[in-house]
DNA sequence: TTGTATGCGTTATCAA
DNA sequence: TTGATAACGCATACAA
């Protein structure tokens, strides 16, 4: 089977062989094969009418020339397979996952394909990842920081789906979290039981900047629960400033009986600062955590939190797609945090 | 500007028009605009050597029709861009995530692009995605459970590393976890500390089935430590399969001073029972979990574990991928877990 | 069963 | 500045 001998061969006609390692395709196969390219397709698609000996001898040399298929060839002339580029600030943090396991569950449901992609908590790759990825994919999907008038000229033509950024974006379609809803829901629930003494630890967001203290003032006026400085602290968004939090929010206020933390990370991390400080959860202190991570249930006790439902949020998103896709413009669809009650309230 | 006549006019003009939604090309915007194609590219992709006029009179009508470039089209006659596919089966499960972030984090710094698929735990869904997603990219990495085999049949040509199968593997290429040698460690860790009544909760593995159980064994041996039925337990793969494992250890081995775990989920669920039994951890009984898990900090106490790099195996996925592009079948990447001493032990 | 010719949507070359 | 023409790699009628 003098297929390497074809490949040299096929290597030495290459007219330019200067240029740069020049792709195995259908033609070169069907010049090594002493066939035509129709009869490579046929044999590599594996339809019949081909008789089974050509095809074989075919796929052997194809095989000794590592031909591989162009999906752009292909997609050029086959119906186009929808994908879709899903950009996230991180994938490790626990909140994304499940977000991304949505987009792609919805993806899959339709038979489209994600590419994803993370900025790294890196805002300043942001928009070059919006026009990359924007360029290779059918719609986008992104997590993004950046307001929309910079967003803009980076956009271009795709199609684009903003998740999380309030509703201040007008030309793209819009999944949204009501933060400020849940964050009352956990205040309520706290003030339901008695608490009248109800801190916050808050943190830097880009994507709904002072919405929970902003909230939580509110909520305080509304019931005339007690408040100046000291109420409100800010911290790291991460366990350890949960804890730096705490520690300092209870050396301000070491009557408090509550706390509304900024997420889960940050509860989780004042919970342990309250148990290093020997104040007892829930007894000497209520927690109530936000997003509803599923490592509430593995803290102890489990965390009492505001619920997100991630997932759906990455479906919702697929959603718009689906709408944009189909030339509509749809409204924001706006999901809302239900108070999950575990064992620190 | 007759933009929308002129969409309107290409609508009619369209031969076939019955077939389904056709594609808007460049010829249809040049058609529309009243110029050739060739100077819609140009408008569209900002070269100079175009009047100024006409670019925005194009890019105008461009905008009226919807038009949106193909990346099929374009990635035939552009350097292509590399992409890579990435089959995980959950991506939830908390193991994954920091795989995959290595992954894409590997592949960014290439410029490459990866299409994320997840099984969804679903085993029979991987043939079929080896196969569908294999034809759109160039080349693959698979957390994949089909033994290769089965496997041959829908890989095709595209190249492919798989991940965490043993070393039974040969047309491919492999980066695999030592887990033998991880368990071997966390076993020495324990009888150094002096524990000799070890117990182990076992769980189905496809990817490694039996390796913890006979590793165990093996050293259980070594070591003349008591061995027979009822030192180790199987448990479903989750914190609720860890707690029930571990009641049923205890209520089999009450003498015990240690309990080796399958990973680390199950590790947590093991040490909420420990702690319903008033079984005090680590003075009690020790525990070792295993994978490195983030989550093992947010624990109390905080979970002595075998730490798998798990960013590095998907950075190490993505180095071997890059061997098979350049044409070498380059030899298995192994991975040894380190003991990570914290509060359980 | 096999080969020829054509078109998919884009960019590049070159002439006008 | 613009336009005609030729690739790019593939699949599919249609002819042989």
């Amino acid at each position: 089977m003098g297929s390497v001998a074809g490949q040299q061969e096929t290597e030495d006609q290459r007219a330019g062989g200067v240029r740069t390692v020049k792709r195995v395709t259908l033609r070169d196969v069907a010049q090594a094969a002493g066939v035509s390219h129709q009869t490579v397709s046929r044999a590599i698609n594996g339809k019949g009418e081909i008789d089974p000996g050509t095809q074989q001898r075919v796929l052997d040399v194809a095989r000794q020339l590592r031909y591989r298929p162009s999906r752009f060839g292909r997609g050029l002339v086959r119906p186009d397979v929808v994908s879709v580029g899903l950009i996230v600030p991180d994938v490790v943090n626990p909140f994304f996952p499940e977000f991304v396991a949505g987009v792609i569950a919805a993806a899959d449901e339709r038979d489209w394909q994600v590419l994803v992609a993370s900025t790294e908590n890196d805002r300043s790759r942001e928009l070059a990842l919006v026009r990359s990825l924007g360029q290779q994919v059918d719609a986008l999907v992104g997590y993004i920081s950046h307001p929309d008038a910079q967003l803009e000229p980076y956009v271009g033509t795709v199609p684009l789906v903003l998740v999380d950024r309030g509703l201040d974006s007008s030309n793209h379609a819009l999944v949204d979290i009501d933060t400020a809803a849940g964050i009352r829901a956990g205040m309520q629930h706290l003030i339901d039981r008695g608490h009248r003494r109800i801190g916050m630890i808050d943190c830097e967001c880009v994507s709904a900047p002072m919405v929970r203290r902003r909230t939580f003032l509110e909520v305080v006026g509304e019931h005339a629960l007690p408040v100046d400085e000291g109420w409100v602290v800010m911290g790291e968004q991460s366990p350890a400033g949960g804890a730096a939090a705490f520690e300092a929010l209870y050396a301000a206020r070491p009557d408090l009986t509550a706390v509304v933390a900024f997420n889960d990370l940050v509860a989780i991390g004042a919970l342990r600062a309250a148990r290093r400080l020997g104040v007892q959860v829930p007894d000497d202190c209520a927690l109530v955590g936000y997003d509803g991570l599923s490592v509430v249930d593995l803290v102890d006790p489990p965390l009492t939190t505001l619920h997100l439902d991630k997932r759906r949020l990455g479906e919702l998103a697929i959603h718009q797609v689906d709408q944009l896709l189909a030339g509509e413009l749809p409204p924001p669809i706006v999901l809302t945090p239900s108070l999950n009650v575990r064992g620190t309230t």
